[in-house]
This record gives C-alpha cells, sequence and structure tokens, in this order.
DNA sequence: TGTGAAAATTGTGTCCC
DNA sequence: GGGACACAATTTTCACA
C-alpha cells in the first residue's frame, strides 16, 4: 500500500468522521482525489466499515472478562460460536489452538450476571469454561499500525 | 438511558458515518433533535469516537495471539503496559486476575514475526509470556446490546 | 490518478414551541 | 426536548488532464 493510503487509514482510523475535506487537507491531495482513494480502500476491504465506539463502562458493563472453553463431549460436531451467537454480552468468539477451543471476549454488569452468563454458555455450547476476569485495561482498540 | 438514544448508539455503532438526516429518519426525529442527542451522548461519554475498521488481513496481519504475561522479577514496580506501549502490534493490554498479570491481544505478519514480537516484550518487560494463537475468529467487536 | 467546478445533500446555529 | 428554517460546509459526480 502506497504512503498516501497509509495515511489516509491512518487518519479514518482514528477519527472515522473526518471529513474529505480535512483528509485532503491533511494528505495534500483535492477533496475528489481522496475521496475516491477512501472508496478504493472500501472496495479492496482494507476499511471495512466505520463504527462509533461505545464505552461499555457507560451503558452499564463495567465488567469484561475472557472466557476459554473447551467441549464437554469431543465428538459432537462442534457448532459453538453458533450456539453462542445469541449472546450480546459476547463481544468476540476466537477459535484458538491449545488446550482450549475458544476464547471468548465478554462485557456484564456484575459479578451475579457474569455468573449468569457462565451457566448459560456452559448449557447452551455444553463446554467446561474458564474464566479470566479484567481488572483494568491500560490499553484496547489501538489502530494498528498500516 | 431511552429508547431513542439506545436506537441511535445501536445505529451509530453499526455505521459510524451515518448522517444525522439519516438517523433522523430512522428515529422519527428532526435533524436537529438528532444532533443534540448525538452531541449529548457524545459528552456523556457513552460515545467516545468513531473509527474506520481496518482489516489487518488486508494490511499484512494475518495472525492474531493472545500473550499471557507475567512479571519474573515480583519486587520489582509493574509497569509493564508502558514498557510494551510502542509496540504497534500490540492491540490491547488488559490487566486480569489470576494466575498471569496482563493478557496482551496481537497482530503480526507471520509466525516469526511473532516470535520477534515476543522476544521483544520479554525483554522489555522481563516477564514471562504464554501465547496463545488463534486459528479463526467467527465474530470480533460485535456493539454492545445498548 | 489527479484537478477543478457544479449540483445535490448535509451540517449547524438560531429562533420558536 | 423538539421542530423549522436558513446559510455554510461537505459530499458526490463529471469533464478533462
Amino acid at each position: 500500500m502506497e504512503d498516501t493510503d497509509r495515511e489516509i487509514v491512518r487518519l479514518l482510523a482514528h477519527d472515522g468522521r473526518m471529513s474529505y475535506t480535512d483528509l485532503a487537507k491533511a494528505t495534500g491531495l483535492s477533496t475528489s482525489a481522496v475521496h475516491q482513494r477512501v472508496r478504493r480502500l472500501e472496495q479492496r476491504g482494507v476499511i471495512t466499515g466505520y463504527a462509533a465506539q461505545v464505552s461499555s463502562d457507560a451503558i452499564g458493563l463495567p465488567l469484561t472478562a475472557f472466557i476459554s472453553v473447551t467441549p464437554l463431549d469431543p465428538g459432537a460436531p462442534d457448532d459453538a460460536p453458533q450456539r453462542l451467537a445469541g449472546m450480546t454480552e459476547i463481544e468476540a468468539c476466537h477459535s484458538v489452538a491449545g488446550e482450549e477451543s475458544y476464547i471468548l471476549k465478554v462485557r456484564v454488569g456484575s459479578p451475579g450476571d457474569l455468573e449468569d452468563l457462565l451457566a448459560r454458555i456452559r448449557a447452551a455450547a455444553n463446554v467446561r469454561t474458564r474464566t479470566t476476569v479484567v481488572l483494568s485495561t491500560p490499553y484496547e482498540s489501538r489502530p494498528p499500525a498500516v
């Protein structure tokens, strides 16, 4: 990827609502040229979308945890991600190498809610869980060095 | 939080560049009312910012891993997050309860790059590491149920 | 790929309810 | 809190280099 594109991606990763006018000023191009490049970056799948960042604290979900999940019946078809997809507390689901099958990242309101969620996860996906509670988050969602 | 605010947050979490005009249509309010609400949501810290979502695959970082980190010298002041902050491969750093002190989420280009990164992390923060490689990601960055 | 300009659409403040 | 309007700014498209 070219330097100008890199710069555009960097700027938009930092402020997803930045106007084409400002992007143009920042890159020394015309607005139409910037616009064109952004469109291409979207088409090529470099930029996959734009999102408002929501504070989980502010919406009453101050407790984050990682839950490692292991199927209890290794013979059964493993469709844990789909079985868990409906639980909105689950922000991410990664299939991983190692002792366990999946790592989930979850956000809940309280330890009690976490307890409930764990019970639902175990029941829905027939898994064993191992939970690591997050105490604080020095940083998160840092955009990659493009 | 009120239903309309909830809806606005939900819409902007899904499409961070949605116009106030479209938000107004979607919520049945006028653009000025929507604008006002969005401003308030930003001020109250519910919406903390807007970001373009960048595909790590598309920019040459196809390998994701979680690295659990344990200080080797429990007596030394623990400033691992700051010591690691300069490494752009590290997307997130969580302080956690449990056997280990931190969980890092990292994105690299290849197993070789991961090996390099681990060496740099160990050297910079004087820690032991335990790495879990991500094989696939059924979902990630799902917005919370507001 | 980029530029510049025109047209369509939005953003943003003000006034009033 | 919300609506309507007006003016400024931005987005979007197009012809041309």
